[in-house]
DNA sequence: TTTTTTGCAAAACCTTTGCAGTTGG
DNA sequence: CCAACTGCAAAGGTTTTGCAAAAAA
């Protein structure tokens, strides 16, 4: 289950915002903890764990950057989401709400605001009773890309 | 990525069914396998391999279960999705496609007819260009009862 | 008898955990 | 200085794989 922040709070912006929210919480703004951050600052999109321990050059352990990303996500500075079959994907909440889709072909990952979502929500409690997130699991199908591929191929 | 069956195929309706089919194509019937199947005739829902082996009471192993799945999958007559963070669950395809809703909360999963999900499914493609498939991977959300359990505790 | 299938053990993959040593404040 | 954090190694849960023995056709 996702884990949630201990308050409600704003984005960060950057690296001290988080340092400072880090030290608030009787925490420190380790050395790992800052190159997990900048690395996911720099990062176009969601990264795993794996990558972002491969990116420190050996500087981090995969522990390491669990534990890290654990933390800031407690601090509400992080959300991880699954994608098909591959490793958790890591992601600093910048601005806002964000759920995903991502392609089960070529395993882009798509994000967008959660709002342009809520029609499609509303549609699926209307008819389901379910009331749908998908900032940890997902929209999973084809992106257009690999439709129109699919399409000309074979249909 | 899901197995696709060889060739597309009406559903099968008993074991004999299926038992013909996995000869036709140079396929054993054995014991392992109709255990296997029985269970997952018997199942109310999408159920584990781990689960089928134990319903085995021991005379089936993981790793022989999760063979006979596959050679299943190939033939068309099961299919397994992935719901949060469990084992994979695997079903008989016994009417027509289905799709699934899966409640993070309480790990119920609803199983329902594919057209039924056409609505949202045209909603996403015209919205994000994604063409959704909630076979594989599920809609995750909370379920209509543990929807109002949190709105009447916290909301 | 021939080919497929099985059980067992081991490995692979992602992630978590225990522990002793290190570091931040 | 002391609590928080780290690396390492080991283990956890799920699934896959190699191989020799067993079973189906």
């Amino acid at each position: 289950m996702p884990h949630a922040p201990r308050s409600p709070r704003l984005e960060f912006r950057d690296l001290d915002d988080v340092a400072e929210a880090l030290r608030r919480e009787g925490g420190r703004f380790s050395a790992s903890r800052r190159l997990v951050l900048e690395t996911l600052f720099a990062a176009e999109g969601p990264i795993s764990a794996e990558r972002i321990a491969a990116e420190s050059g050996g500087a981090l352990d995969a522990s390491s950057v669990y534990r890290a990303l654990e933390r800031l996500e407690e601090l509400g500075a992080v959300r991880h989401l699954h994608v098909a079959h591959g490793p958790g994907l890591y992601a600093l909440i910048v601005a806002g709400e964000r759920e995903y889709l991502a392609c089960e072909r070529c395993d882009r990952v798509t994000a967008v605001d959660a709002a342009r979502l809520d029609p499609v929500r509303r549609r699926i409690l209307a008819d389901f009773g379910y009331e749908a997130r998908f900032s940890h699991f997902p929209i999973v199908g084809l992106c257009e890309d690999c439709r129109r591929l699919e399409e000309s191929a074979s249909g």
